[in-house]
DNA sequence: ATGTAGCATTCTGAATTCAGAATACAAAAT
DNA sequence: ATTTTGTATTCTGAATTCAGAATGCTACAT
């Protein structure tokens, strides 16, 4: 995830006025495999303590063994996947305590982004956002579940990455990630979903306000919320 | 440095009694190369923006290419080492501005680190701390730098760890390692020194007394210095 | 003399191969 | 019958091999 910006960033190091237009793209094949394994977890398709088999895997994957070995590895790291010495990968099992710690941090961290992103982000920016929460709202409407969850998504990554911070972004990608497959555990139920929609409202008026405060108590409540909602689930 | 921990973590996961015993680690190959290299780019072996070749690193460490990129992959993924596509890895260069957002990333960690600490370090923990910290101040006098350097960062890892926080000290460390290769640029005068030494005793005094808001602003006033220091050597 | 096209070299990305370790199963002994 | 030991199989960790892409160099044409 990191690695994509990164490489999307250097681009423009290139001098040249040619730079300007779209350059051509071609993701390594290792990094395809992450993206694809990380949603595969995320979305249970790899639920949680399942053995990852290499060869299996791959196969299904249509995919050497040497590309998802390495992506196995960064997984890893990111402490989505466990890795035992000769005996392989598992989906990493998190326990509630885990689950409540990333939250205490996940917290931390919103809460800084909530000034900074204030203080940096451009009007246009602000807009883009709005767009995305009126969306959304029309999907909460017509409750459809699926693509509600996607603007909601996409909204929390773009509190954080306004606050013009790659490391603070970098760091609660890496939290968020581990989150995600509990989030689509948690499945709420309708008075839930409703609070979770006004908790929205008040991070997006909080926003157009610019009132750094406001939008850094409103992301924590968030957040607080949500391990009401998944705590029993564990 | 998270793996290290989650695989020794696990280690008594196993049910038997017999798990009492010292159990026998064998370390993947790739796990070494990982923190070799981490070494070395830190200790600026590898100064920034140098390429790594595949095949010749591989052939100084002794260890064939494959172990050794997916090495590459997670530094990558660390942020340590940039990948470019057909073109190999380099070691990543920082930007001041990566830098100074890193301080204010590490700054937040540390500010919940130091009341959770406060609250969950066990009295036992907090000698250990004291007694690092004694031997801190030896070397200090002694003038001695490495052995200085190297209780220094103990106890600013034990600060983290002992907050029983496992997300935190993950992302904690990420960001730390990264600004270790920094660090290292900053060799301070011996005012600075002395400012630093200060900044400790405070925070051991904190930690002593429990007081986790005292300990909170110490480790960030501590961190506020740091970029004092070292904002001009970038 | 300079610029371009073709060629050779180099190095990465990925697949395959090989060896060692762990587990599962079976047989034998108590 | 149960436990222990030996054997076979399976699967991971690591090396090697192969193919494709990029860079650098040389020769040729203008």
């Amino acid at each position: 995830m990191n690695l994509e910006s990164n490489t999307l960033g250097d681009a423009d190091l290139v001098p040249h006025p040619e730079s300007e237009v779209a350059r051509i793209e071609r993701p390594t094949l290792h990094n395809v495999v992450v993206s694809r394994l990380r949603d595969m977890i995320i979305e249970g398709q790899l639920p949680s303590g399942v053995r990852i088999h290499e060869g299996r895997v791959g196969e299904q994957l249509g995919v050497s063994r040497t590309p998802l070995r390495e992506a196995l590895k960064v997984l890893a790291n990111e402490g989505l996947v466990e890795l035992i010495p000769n005996r392989g990968a598992t989906v990493r099992k998190l326990t509630a305590k885990e689950v409540r710690d990333m939250l205490d941090v996940l917290a931390t961290l919103e809460e800084l982004a909530g000034s900074l992103t204030c203080q940096n982000a451009s009007d246009a920016d602000i807009q883009d956002v709005r767009r995305l929460h009126d969306e959304m709202l029309q999907f909460y409407s017509a409750r459809d579940r699926l693509p509600y969850f996607k603007r909601n998504q996409q909204i929390h990554s773009a509190l954080i990455s306004l606050s013009g911070n790659e490391s603070l972004a970098m760091v609660h990608d890496i939290l968020q990630s581990r989150m995600k497959q509990i989030r689509y555990l948690g499945h709420r139920t309708d008075d839930q979903w409703e609070a979770a929609v006004a908790d929205h409202e008040d991070m997006i008026a909080a926003l157009e306000a610019r009132d750094g405060q406001r939008l850094s108590s409103a992301m924590v409540n968030h957040l607080a919320r949500t391990w009401d909602r998944i705590k029993n689930v564990i």
